[in-house]
DNA sequence: GTGGTCTAGACCACC
DNA sequence: GTGGTCTAGACCACG
């Protein structure tokens, strides 16, 4: 479900954040959902469970999971998540198109860089069928 | 000039090489002029000479500038410093357009986004005139 | 283990990365093996810490090995450094075949030096026997 | 004649001495020939006579050239200048051999490289016939 | 005066 | 405990 790369330069927790976050996105895991508990999840991937706690902690804090004591961690809404998703690619995507600007580069170009990464991927589900 | 943000996490010597980047690709600092050298920037910017040493020499490795004992450092072909910054600034572009890809968002979105960041700086101008 | 000459003039730090490089290229480090902490090694080696903290990181840099923040640093994949050496070595060798060609010296002639060392060695094997 | 690159990342007098040791293995210096003034050749190549003044010392220690007090620097008998140029070749090809045989590469992978290296400017030169 | 290396000692983030 | 960053201060090589 989860897996952590000790190869990766990013901290461990970081990296279940990461992929926590991509999940609630994409919808793998839904609205309302119990997360793991954090001792079985640190038990899963062998990993210290003061780093999944700190995980969650984050995860909390940013508004993506919300905690009932004594019950667990549970997926926020779908709605609020979409936005918390959003709001940080389409900053990213803003500064890149801003210093892009700054640098005298056409936005065409720009355009042209996300067709490829869309349609590259197209291709491989293209060829899947 | 330049300037150090100690609250932000980023080590120090990553944010003096972003800057020079930038200043670099904006043509502020022009093909072949001389950097300041290490210890004056070191006391401008009220850090230590180490701090500066180490972001010069990243910028060596990455092709940005060269550096001769007992002469000073130098900015590189302007060629290669485009080359460099556009290298990067696409490779993140494609990464986010993969990722808002996988979040199911359409690409006529990530078009928006950058006719507003170009369109807005775009204004800016205007209201000057 | 690993020896220092401070009667070398190339800078500590690169004599330990050389060092290490060739122990991991002969195998005597094996792939996903953990090196010396730095401050062990550094004791060891009755060395500054900071040196080889930048000899680790100018060894991750080039891909030999990979380093986690509170885990340690650990010889990457043992295919990834045969790449990496070989590389190296076979550049080297090109320049010197280059040299030699220019000060017109015979091919044959460096054949000749390159069975030496080979047949030299092996000498020396049978003597063992 | 001699040219000097300062982004070349080594000291200027080495490039120096490496120029003159070229040209003297080439034949381009002859032997007993006169070399250059140091002051001569640091105002042709604009740099400071200290640094020349080096270039020739070191080249003197090294056997390649002979200087007379009152009358200037010679360059020394070819037969030396030779032996000097091949025993260090030699020696580097040596080492790189050595090293191969301890990776367990083939000597015939050398050979072959080496081929490469002579073929391809032999191409080069049948191509400006 | 310039860049480059090294030491000693401190603090932080992570696990 | 681990790796990573930073400071203060020293020394060397180069021009």
């Amino acid at each position: 479900m989860i897996h952590v790369d000790y190869k990766d330069r990013r901290p461990i927790y970081e990296q279940v954040i990461e992929r926590l976050q991509d999940m609630m996105a994409r919808g793998v895991m839904e609205e309302g959902e119990q997360l793991p508990s954090v001792r079985s999840l640190a038990t899963d991937l062998a990993i210290n469970p003061n780093t999944i706690q700190r995980a969650y902690a984050e995860l909390e804090r940013q508004g993506y999971i919300y905690s009932v004591k004594g019950k667990g961690s549970f997926v926020a809404e779908s709605r609020k998540i979409k936005e918390l998703i959003g709001r940080e690619l389409f900053e990213g995507l803003k500064a890149t198109a801003a210093q892009a600007k700054e640098l005298g580069i056409a936005k065409e170009r720009l355009y042209q860089e996300i067709d490829a990464a869309y349609g590259e991927t197209t291709m491989k589900e293209e060829q899947r069928i």
